[in-house]
DNA sequence: CGATCCACTTTCCTATAGGATCGCCGCAGT
DNA sequence: ACTGCGGCGATCCTATAGGAAAGTGGATCG
């Protein structure tokens, strides 16, 4: 039945921080959006089908509970966190316009070393964008390219609070990505503000060049209002 | 041998969420400054202490580790997380205040239940504030005493966030809240601005009620940035 | 025909055992 | 005397087993 007589199966994954593959696995599986929202997440499933033991999984998935891509309701196991509701996606809003403007205002005035990373930063966006603006005059929706624009526009903030000097703004940013990225997948169908968004970061970069009339800070908000904008009337109609 | 003859030990604990328990009992261990920082959290060793198996620990400990409270170190285990330097105090302070101000101004208008739930926590703080005084006039440091105040002050910052109407905010205050527990007891030896911090309690929330010429994102701004100056310059002094 | 109860399955939760690794201490060699 | 090295203890990490609770299906009774 159960084959105990596996002496060492000496899987692909290294024995060092297991517990940090399978959680990189789960949150591969969770960002893929192979799995609609509510989902359950048995543990020892995963666990045969990832071929460890639960006590890993069970560990990657209390490290998922504390970033809110899964809830946990007690004795009756993990599920997949519900999508976000209008409010919850207005919050995350508000909460990205607090963090980003702050950190565009600490990140002033800027370094030649932020000043070079920004530009490369938005020109891996911007090229990025055309791309996807090019798939999509052909009338498909590449997978792909709308995961290499999102990670660019990711980067491209990740630069500015980097920047900014301060750890936890830093760690906070990072806690709103995964819930960002949950947004993405769940509420928006495809990219539509490729030229808008290109254009914004061009701001944000040529404010901290010093060009411009706008500071950082307000550029930046500009684009985050911007970004929301869109997001609630794309929402809206769809 | 290993006597497996052990039926139901039935500890005090209940059944119910013994991983969330034993995480609140690591939790108070922590904050209660009993363990230096950089000692080590052998995982059975607190197994055996409180009388549990070690898988909650661990989860208790993956919980505490993205909270910042502790350190892991692969194949060496989980230690207390070091002190903080100065740079982390100045980026913690600088967090807090991005934080609060933004709560402050996204509570603004206050209704009259923010209005009432702030009289009463000021209140609070300011009648703990006033004992702390009278013991420390006495010539002694009440240990008790000092953690209720903290605990008074932090339920004041708490009612403004709560108020905010941002979950996001809310938990981004509660991560920092642990740091600055750590704070608390690391640099701190006691508590020296209770009048100063009362006052500023007093000016937030009377501009909350529409007293005075600040708007409440400034009472705010003015209590932390004073909270930042007499800890610098407090733990410049010790 | 519908509601209720019971048994079964699934799954979570905890406990225990064993393999692997890191740090430390003593010892030999130069 | 100092340095390299091998054994030993402690600890982490993973795997497996068993008990308990919740969900589900079917059977029985009103």
């Amino acid at each position: 039945m159960t084959m105990p007589s596996h002496p060492a199966p000496r899987r692909g994954v290294e024995r060092r921080g297991l517990r940090d593959h399978v959680y990189e696995l789960i949150l591969e599986l969770l960002l893929s959006g192979e799995v609609e929202p509510g989902a359950r997440l048995a543990i020892d499933t995963i666990a045969r089908q990832l071929d460890v033991s639960p006590t890993p999984v069970r560990e990657a998935l209390v490290h998922l509970e504390r970033t809110g891509l899964v809830t946990r309701e007690a004795l009756k196991g993990y599920r997949v966190a519900p999508p976000l509701g209008s409010e919850e996606l207005a919050e995350l809003f508000e909460a990205r316009l607090v963090l980003e403007t702050a950190a565009a205002r600490l990140a002033t005035p800027a370094g030649p070393d932020l000043v070079a990373q920004l530009g490369e930063a938005q020109q891996r966006h911007r090229e990025a964008g055309e791309r996807v603006v090019e798939a999509l005059d052909a009338g498909r929706v590449d997978l792909a390219l709308t995961t290499e624009y999102f990670a660019a526009d990711t980067d491209f903030h990740a630069v500015v609070f980097r920047a900014c000097g301060n750890r936890y703004l830093v760690g906070m940013s990072e806690s709103l990505g995964a819930q960002l990225h949950r947004m993405r997948q769940s509420a928006l169908r495809g990219v539509t503000d490729v030229h808008e968004a290109v254009a914004e970061h061009a701001a944000v970069a040529d404010a901290f060049r010093g060009l411009g009339e706008l500071t950082p800070e307000q550029a930046m908000e500009r684009h985050i209002v911007g970004v929301r904008t869109r997001s609630l009337a794309q929402a809206r109609r769809g």
